[in-house]
DNA sequence: TAGATTGTTAATCGATTAACAATC
DNA sequence: TAGATTGTTAATCGATTAACAATC
């Protein structure tokens, strides 16, 4: 286990999976020393923005030198908890849920899924590569008896809030909702949404109101 | 064409989408009229903050009444472009092109999938309902003799820049990005980004860095 | 009319940017 | 040492919240 890092902003978590992309792309290219400045060259954001975050969680770099290219990627893998192994499983094995399941980069970086459930018949038992596709009401028995730490729901929206009431009480810490709701949750648990449909109304708007 | 908005921060533009989202739900409930208070708890914004952003684009509401659910919910669809259809098309056709390519709620919304372009020779004359997934050749060909608003790429990280520059060379005006990279595209072309991998860094960080 | 609630201005808060002393 | 670039404090900018007069 490594630093909790408390009371960071999200304005500042947000942008701590670009940074990770970003110096992973440096190392592939073979670059190994790196200053504020170039960083914002090739980012966008100011070399004062990256030189304060990066401070958030302490300092990485050195004077008249610049950031060891990485050093700072391990620094950041660290802090986004990428060193550890997560177990997932997905609730909903429609075409989300299947893609999801078979976008194997998440397993590289430490997201295992390890099975789907669903509540249509055709689908139980089907595999997506070789994880199994359960009837849904196996769902509270699975996680009782296995450890979750990410319940990814990719229901339809009906659906997605008795699902998320489940994976709560049966102690599931995070959530990761696919599904075009906000979820009612206690604090303590975690959510993070994608929300496929807010992003396209986005669009929508910017296009809408763009100049053109 | 309704009238357009400019200058008005990100911050309320995604915040449009959800109001959208919850006056939906007043109306499927039957619930009429509503005031900034009302909405505040349903939402958990100030009341405050939805006042604000509302009259950003000019005043919907009644002094000593609050809203009309309806008249808000039309106007908001209005200043989404929610009013117009859009033509798309979606580059990639594994699974999260099929994924999308399969969720008809865009389709109600306006957003309709026209084709789809793979360059897997498997892929190829296949059908998405009845959306045919043509040869990636016949891309420039296509965007040439139909007309394109939004361009939807969901290949992988390799193939996304080469993608967008030929759609942006084509006059698409607006890209919905799957892909996880940055894409590199002139000022007046939308980009809106699903950077799922970066959603999933962001929950392992709220996890790792959690009180439990 | 009295009560309620908006629209809008002013105050506060937080995030970003600028500046520079510390130091490699 | 001189030059470069960080870490960090101070200044600025923008977004959120509070307050209240306008008015339905």
């Amino acid at each position: 286990m490594g630093k909790r890092y408390k009371n960071i902003s999200m304005a500042v978590i947000r942008r701590l999976p670009r940074y990770h992309r970003y110096l992973k792309d440096l190392i592939d290219k073979e670059i190994y020393r790196i200053s504020s400045k170039e960083l914002s060259n090739i980012m966008g954001f100011t070399a004062s923005q990256i030189r304060q975050d990066f401070n958030n969680f302490g300092g990485f770099g050195q004077q008249g030198y610049g950031y060891n290219v990485e050093e700072l990627y391990g620094e950041i893998q660290k802090i986004l908890g990428l060193n550890n192994d997560y177990n997932c499983i997905i609730i909903g094995a429609g075409n989300l849920g299947q893609a999801v399941a078979n976008y194997t980069d998440f397993e590289k970086a430490g997201f295992y899924i390890r099975a789907l459930f669903d509540s249509n018949p055709k689908l139980i038992d089907m595999k997506i590569r070789d994880i199994n596709i359960y009837d849904i009401d196996k769902l509270e028995e699975y996680v009782e008896s296995n450890k979750v730490d990410i319940g990814i729901i990719c229901t339809p929206r009906e659906a997605a809030q008795d699902v998320a009431n489940t994976l709560v009480k049966l102690g599931v810490p995070a959530i990761w909702n696919f599904a075009p709701v906000d979820l009612d949750v206690p604090e303590e648990v975690i959510v993070e949404n994608v929300h496929l449909s807010d992003s396209i109304l986005t669009l929508s708007y910017l296009l809408s109101n763009s100049q053109l």
